[in-house]
DNA sequence: CTAACTGCAAACAATTTGCAACTGG
DNA sequence: CCAGTTGCAAATTGTTTGCAGTTAG
């Protein structure tokens, strides 16, 4: 929860650019790019390289502040680790990433995982992603 | 079934160089990345420009032969399409990806899914991957 | 003959690295 | 002072594009 004291016991220094990133990625509600995060930044008057930008991701991602969020298309976006554990939907359409809190899945995906460890392989995480056109997308699609 | 007749009547033709990638992807047990697949050519011979096989690639992909599987670490790699519907186990240590077929999941998946298209999102499609260690890799920990 | 195929070089995007300069506790 | 931070340019990886030459139905 104290990410200035997660910085710090790594070494590192909270810096204003880091606040913004981690304060700009955990009030927003869908996952964020590098680049919008620059970008962001160039609006808060820190104009940054994007090397700062990537290295002050991979800290957070390090210290388990943030964490990534894969796109079907290859790209990369940061999301809270606070959040509870929960799926994307992915338009398909717009891009938007919406997210699905399920526990009912949970259940049903906690059973599967210890069946597979008996096979022999160890589960650490999972990941569901849905892909498909959301609700304002499909809207426009009837028109 | 018939690859060539897909092939065809897309209006391209059926190279010896596609001819083995299919061949090649369809018999593999694992999803394979373009680096490897341009290094299995070179041994049967077939010393193919990368070009070519993102190009043949791209074109069995749109012409639903083989299909992408997403990596978490932002690798694509290809299956065939044939494939029962499945998931992925990802060993995080050595990289393998085994497949995963079980009922249970797609039922729980499939109840999922309506319930989400009653919030207005269109589910076409989803992946569920899990992360962790394989049985080779536990074992050589635990020595 | 003509559409399709291929190689090659260059362009690309996203991300990473090396290094030198800078800053703050 | 020194570790940690940043910018800049260059390198990397994976993939795509333009173009010109080659090939096969």
């Amino acid at each position: 929860m104290d990410y200035v004291t997660a910085i710090e016991k790594s070494g590192a220094r909270m810096t204003p650019v880091r606040r913004l990133v981690i304060e700009k990625i955990i009030s927003s509600e869908t996952p964020l790019s590098a680049q919008a995060l620059q970008k962001y930044l160039k609006t808060k008057g820190k104009s940054v390289n994007k090397t700062t930008v990537y290295r002050t991701l991979t800290l957070l991602v390090s210290e388990k502040i943030i964490k990534e969020v894969h796109l079907i298309s290859g790209g990369v976006r940061y999301e809270s680790s606070d959040l509870p554990h929960h799926h994307h939907l992915n338009c398909t359409t717009c891009g938007r990433i919406q997210e699905v809190v399920c526990e009912d899945i949970e259940t049903e995906v906690e059973r599967l995982k210890s069946r597979i460890g008996q096979k022999g392989f160890a589960i650490q995480s999972h990941n569901l992603e849905f892909y498909g056109v959301c609700e304002d997308c499909g809207e426009l699609g009837n028109k």
